[in-house]
DNA sequence: CATATGATGGACT
DNA sequence: GTCCATCATATGG
């Protein structure tokens, strides 16, 4: 078994594609209230930035957008269509950036995660997480277990936004079985 | 307080 | 691929 390291805030503090990408293959970890701790890896992301990028909801300003202006480590939660998403705020403070988690391969547990609100409905992640800061927080944080070197990454455009960058900024697993969208 | 708005999911063609 | 139920949130008065 591979070393398992816990990831820390130099990881999050950079750009949000770079964060995208390198966070494929890695494991979050969720400790429940009841003392269950649910692994899952992580076979797709999106980044979204700020002002410039017509998808992402800091290009209007509001709490969405101070939120993806904190330092990279933050989690960043918000409801949409009754689910809540789950990003990681990436970049340094004052960069508009996060990286949206949409899908999950369930490692100790059998649940729907094939996408953005069905993941955060299995973990069990609501509000109470906004703007927590994942570096330290004891009930969710990412582990890196090395096998993100064996991974294959695919790049396509982002789901469900209405005007997209010119560049894809969605990564997943290639062959994974837990994509949300192939 | 009223109301517009989806970074969705699931059902259906 | 298209349609749409549904509801927490953000924002403005």
């Amino acid at each position: 078994m591979a070393e398992m390291k816990r990831i820390g805030r130099e990881f999050f503090e950079r750009d949000a594609e770079q964060v995208a990408r390198e966070l494929l293959g890695m494991i979050l970890v969720r400790k429940l209230k009841d003392g269950r701790e649910l692994r899952a890896r992580i076979v797709e992301t999106e980044a979204y930035f700020g002002e410039e990028d017509p998808a992402s909801r800091a290009c209007k300003k509001g709490d969405l957008r101070e939120t993806m202006k904190l330092e990279g480590g933050r989690i960043l939660v918000y409801g949409v269509h009754n689910n809540w998403l789950i990003n990681f705020v990436t970049g340094k403070k004052g960069d508009a950036e996060a990286v949206l988690l949409r899908a999950l391969e369930p490692l100790n547990f059998q649940e729907k995660t094939k996408g953005p609100g069905l993941l955060t409905r299995a973990l069990e992640i609501d509000k109470m997480f906004h703007k927590k800061i994942i570096i330290d927080c004891e009930e969710i944080f990412v582990l890196d277990d090395g096998s993100q070197k064996e991974i294959e990454v695919i790049e396509r455009f982002r789901i469900g936004v209405k005007r997209d960058l010119k560049k894809p900024m969605r990564f997943y697993i290639k062959d994974s079985k837990y994509v949300s969208k192939k």
